[in-house]
DNA sequence: CTAACTCACCTTTTT
DNA sequence: GGTGAGTTAG
């Protein structure tokens, strides 16, 4: 019992008091996890059996984690318990029930790829201008209206809806609807919102199967609650009915994902829904410092929808919030890495306690470069996932369909991969035969004679025994042989081996590696089914980050802000605090929007334990063109008692070019840099056309500054001073020209000769 | 039907 | 700057 005792009073109660429903508002850093965690962990000890525990949460990540704190705590148990996201636990529930609701247990998942390509093909057939009719409207319109629970038909009879359509001039939008899930269901398939909208739908219709989850899932809990949607709200409150034993923890200030349906409005309905319900409060922050917190909530104190509660910190009051401008986005990304470099050495932290956040994926680009630049190792967190590689996706396309030959989307992508004479008129005729006799594409093309003129059946008629062939030998072989058979014999290794490109051989490693890791799952113990049926069920739901990676690796973190809730860092830089981009352009519209980019900002605050930087780029590559930004409202958000604003510095780069340094020698440096150490000049002779760069410079040796170094006041220089620079390292000034504050010097460093530096913005010391 | 090319759109955020 | 869809010549 001794878990208890760490716990504050509140935290402890929210622990200790199992019974009927309860929620738990948390604030960021509040210890909200461990509650959790305890929560289940004193349940089993009380002697629940782990198998009527469900725990929701919003990532993969988060489940495992938690998943391996219980453990720790109650030692085996922790396996039994029902824990993961919405989608993957509904998915696993589905796959047993599917039937009841006419679906195959083997349904395949469509991911957001899929149910786009699918869209895009019913556009076609529908001859829709696709200007118009844009696949990601169209998509995000049946998105939400699966979110909130409204089927093709009710959307069809909705008046509202069927207006509000026709008064954006795309009143065909609910026959796409309809059209998109007739074909889902034909195909045998779901995408990631039916997995929620078709559990609603299961247990709605089917009174028994939801008498029997209730039964199973005598205790619920919810994390992340502020970011369920209506369609999820809707499950939990299904499946808490009986027992009313249901937790949810959440903290409005960090709801994010409004975008995605999600809505405050289920925690004000969860507060109607269960009158005797039990609120704890957790308002005191254990992870970051006191400025850290105050600014937090200074900036959040802008939005006026809120849940009343007053975060505190007792830590120590820390460092103020350190603010860098940069001129272009590749200068951030060297600010950032060069402040990581001289953190860590000055304060002896690792790697891993550093994290840079972004808004956009597309920002990690900049920082990837500068950091590897500087040999720092990083890991970039989301962003594209392996399983959606192209290689990946081809292969496992063809896994699907072995599994499911309904599935259309497969079909699709694999029927002239590789190259097989079945082009895209092929394509067009199978699906326009399907549609006429309504039968799948599969059943034509297992009986192509009958639909379709001409030799092309006889290829057609390979196709459809070559899947066949997989299938049969499915039944056979353990899932790693099925897989390597399937790789072999649809021609994809060889097709992915004789391309010598460099590309090319990335893809074959990337078979290869997918292929390890069904071997690897076909060898495990711990599960009875380890078919490659099995192994394919929830892949279209892991992410990068949910293949076992080696974690305890010491590396940076690069990461969206969506993807670090949840985390902290002793050091977070959150970067390209700009205006149209954080908060996005796409927010400024609406109140409502942009309060949710500022708790979005809340969130990456929040994760810092000891110092927090923020950067922003006053011009920046956007769309390969480069635009000028301005700072983030964000910033003057924040009271200025809290900050440090530095001075600015261009880099030498900007200064005198020698950032154009060319990208592949840093590249071949590092490389060799875990064999031997090359030459520099050696090491650019492979290359084709170095950007010019000027002919003095040699590499510039890293100069480590002094502990402690700040930039001296520029009135205060004068000629013959010994100064110290932060890269350039130890010179003397020899010339000093110019009026305040437009002072250029001179300055003679050892190894590098004179470089010219404006000292309002190059950051130079006065030796004593 | 394929290969090579041009063009548009893209950047919110995730399951 | 990169991808994916559309276009056009063999």
């Amino acid at each position: 019992m001794d878990y208890l005792a760490g716990l504050n009073p509140q935290q402890r109660a929210a622990v200790e008091n199992t019974e009927g429903p309860a929620m738990i508002v948390a604030g960021a850093g509040s210890g909200k996890t461990r509650v959790i965690t305890y929560r289940v962990a004193h349940l089993i000890q009380k002697g629940v059996d782990p198998f009527n525990i469900l725990v929701l949460t919003f990532t993969n990540k988060a489940s495992k984690d938690m998943r391996e704190r219980i453990s720790k705590v109650v030692g085996a148990e922790a396996k039994s318990i029902w824990m993961g996201t919405f989608h993957s636990v509904f998915a696993k529930i589905l796959r047993v029930e599917a039937q009841k609701i006419g679906y195959p247990p083997n349904f395949t998942i469509y991911d957001t790829d899929d149910s786009k390509s699918l869209l895009r093909s019913i556009l076609r057939e529908m001859q829709l201008d696709d200007k118009l009719y844009n696949v990601n409207f169209v998509y995000n319109r049946i998105s939400a209206a699966k979110n909130n629970l409204i089927s093709h038909t009710e959307y069809l009879e909705n008046a509202e809806i069927q207006a509000e359509d026709s008064g954006n001039k795309r009143p065909l939008t609910g026959v796409i609807y309809e059209t998109y899930t007739k074909r889902c269901f034909k195909a045998g398939a779901m995408d990631f919102d039916d997995l929620l909208f078709k559990t609603n739908v299961l247990l709605k219709t089917h009174p028994d199967v939801l008498n029997k989850y209730q039964q199973k899932f005598r205790y619920l809990m919810v994390d992340e609650y502020q970011d369920t949607n209506f369609s999820q709200y809707t499950i939990v409150k299904k499946l808490a009915a009986a027992y009313q034993n249901i937790c949810v923890v959440g903290d409005d200030a960090q709801s994010i994902y409004a975008f995605r349906g999600a809505n405050i409005q289920n925690i004000l309905n969860f507060e109607r829904d269960y009158p005797e319900l039990q609120v704890y409060k957790l308002e005191q922050n254990y992870r970051s410092t006191q400025n850290i917190v105050e600014v937090a909530n200074s900036i959040i104190a802008n939005n006026k929808n809120q849940l009343e509660k007053n975060v505190f910190s007792e830590n120590e009051s820390g460092d103020r919030i350190k603010v860098q401008r940069a001129f272009t986005d590749n200068e951030e990304g060297k600010l950032v890495a060069e402040g990581i470099m001289q953190e860590r050495t000055s304060k002896g932290y690792n790697y891993k306690d550093f994290a840079i956040l972004y808004r956009t994926n597309a920002q990690s680009r900049a920082m990837e470069e500068a950091l590897r630049k500087l040999n720092v190792p990083y890991k970039i967190y989301g962003g594209l996932s392996f399983y959606q590689r192209k290689e990946i996706k081809d292969l496992i396309a063809y896994f699907r369909l072995t599994f499911n030959p309904g599935d259309e989307e497969a079909i699709k992508r694999v029927i002239n991969y590789p190259r097989r004479g079945l082009g895209d008129t092929t394509v067009e005729k199978i699906i326009v035969a399907a549609d006429k006799h309504d039968i799948t594409m599969w059943q034509v093309i297992c009986n192509p004679a009958q639909y379709i003129e001409g030799r092309i059946a006889n290829q057609l008629n390979d196709f459809a025994m070559l899947i066949q062939s997989f299938a049969a030998e499915s039944k056979k072989l353990d899932a790693y042989e099925t897989a390597l058979y399937i790789a072999q014999h649809s021609g994809i290794l060889k097709e992915l081996h004789t391309d010598d490109s460099i590309e090319g051989r990335s893809r074959y490693e990337n078979i290869q590696e997918l292929l390890n890791g069904i071997k690897e799952f076909a060898e495990r113990e711990d599960i009875e089914d380890r078919s490659l049926a099995i192994f394919m069920q929830d892949i279209a739901l892991l992410t990068n980050d949910d293949r076992q990676d080696d974690k305890e690796k010491d590396t940076v973190s690069l990461m969206t802000i969506h993807s670090a809730k949840g985390l902290e860092f002793k050091n977070v830089f959150v970067v390209g605090l700009e205006e149209n981009l954080f908060p996005s352009q796409m927010s400024l519209n609406s109140r409502t929007d942009l309060e949710e980019e500022r708790r979005l900002f809340y969130v990456a605050i929040t994760r810092a334990e000891k110092k927090l930087t923020l950067t922003y780029a006053t011009s920046r590559y956007r769309w390969g063109t480069l635009t000028s930004c301005e700072p983030s409202r964000f910033i003057e958000e924040i009271n200025a008692r809290y900050l440090e604003l530095e001075v600015v510095k261009p880099t030498k780069s900007v200064l005198d070019g020698q950032g154009f340094s060319d990208e592949r020698r840093t590249w071949t440096q590092q490389r060799d840099s875990f064999s031997k150490p090359k030459p520099a000049a050696a090491s650019t002779a492979n290359t084709s056309t170095p950007a010019q760069r000027p002919k003095t410079s040699i590499l510039p040796k890293a100069h480590v500054p002094t502990p402690g170094f700040t930039a001296s006041n520029p009135a205060e220089f004068q000629n013959g001073m010994d100064v110290e620079h932060e890269k350039f390292g130890f010179g003397k000034i020899v010339n000093l020209e110019g009026a305040l504050p437009d002072i250029k010097a001179t300055v003679f460093f050892q190894g590098l000769g004179n470089k010219q530096l404006l000292l309002k913005f190059a950051k130079l010391r006065i030796v004593k």
